[in-house]
DNA sequence: ATTATAGGAATGAACGTTCATTCTTAGTCA
DNA sequence: TGACTAAGAATGAACGTTCATTCCTATAAT
């Protein structure tokens, strides 16, 4: 086995587990054995459980924000470019539950408020692409003036929800009801 | 000290703790601290911690019931009915912000899980005005005809989002941005 | 071509800590 | 006195992390 494969199954490992019983239910002794790794080696690729954490959550951003894009374009009209995000990322969640699962426990932890408070409070992010969409939403009159916040809750709050039943199966999302749930999602926003 | 004193003490000091630190930063120990009360003193009261946890949750359920439902009459138009529950119930949780965490913790645990799997499946609830006015709205061709677990995120998704900003200090509601916000959630779900 | 050696990678038993729960003792009514 | 209640020390299981040891592989020496 490369030197690579062992942090990659340690990281598949990780995120597998984590994702199904959350971090109390993925001790590093479970994820170790599900990697087929001695207990000792993770601590060769990550310093404590905490970065590996941190470290598995910033992968999956990289995963997710190529997919999404896919096709995307600031040129096209805001209700579009809206429409085509939410349901490439409900999308995604729908085809990738570990990923989703695992995102909903970060994000469920001392973990990700930190990260939130970082991400809105630290106002300057380049890459923000949603951010730059609701601005730019809100100052041609097509989104409420609402602030950006009240805004992403519009947008993901039901996102978010909607990805979880589809999951635990209470709902069963099919093309037709994403695109009409993110259709719903936007009349919520818009002016 | 009376014996229900005793069971209440208890219940705030969980409450307090699960709220502000999660399950796993509340240890039986700490509770009986803060509660005045010895370890053991908890297990006459509740069989062990899970008991604890979800009769917590029961409490605070028959808590919340009558609040939000002062001043609200099936005899009102579907619309005020949506804007009467959705700001009472986010009223509510802005004012009581450690019933709100407690929930939040509660619902993103497989006992919130286990729970709603109940509820949904269990299809028969009579006490659940929600699914009562959802499924009036429906029929009356005023909401949008999607499926109920649908609705209940376009409308709570955005309500739990909302609340946990204001919470953590995102972003700060007062009377006119709770009614705009609301007002919003409706827009997503009407027809 | 074979053996010897070095050094980094991997291991898993062991450690110290933390936790839920139980047990023993002490106190309080009636 | 007898029966019930409270307290907190004791217990054992589970956890994250460490570290002495083993394993592997690449190079050097013969």
């Amino acid at each position: 086995m490369q030197k690579n494969d062992k942090r990659e199954e340690i990281v598949r490992a990780a995120l597998e587990l984590i994702a199904e019983n959350g971090f109390h239910g993925a001790p590093m002794a479970m994820i170790a054995e599900r990697a087929q790794v001695g207990a000792g080696t993770i601590y060769r690729y990550f310093a404590n459980k905490d970065i590996l954490i941190t470290e598995l959550y910033q992968d999956l951003e990289q995963r997710i924000y190529p997919v999404i894009l896919e096709g995307y374009a600031v040129s096209m009209p805001i209700r579009a470019r809206f429409i085509h995000l939410g349901t490439a990322l409900l999308r995604y969640f729908i085809e990738n539950p570990l990923d989703f699962r695992y995102l909903e426990q970060f994000h469920n932890s001392p973990y990700g408020v930190v990260y939130r408070r970082d991400k809105i409070l630290g106002e300057k992010e380049g890459c923000d692409i949603f951010r730059e969409l609701f601005e730019e939403g809100i100052s041609q009159h097509v989104m409420k003036n609402l602030p950006l916040v009240i805004l992403f809750s519009l947008s993901f709050g039901p996102l978010h929800n909607v990805a979880r039943d589809h999951i635990l199966n209470f709902v069963s999302l099919d093309e037709q009801l994403i695109t009409r749930t993110i259709e719903a999602c936007w009349d919520g926003i818009r002016s």
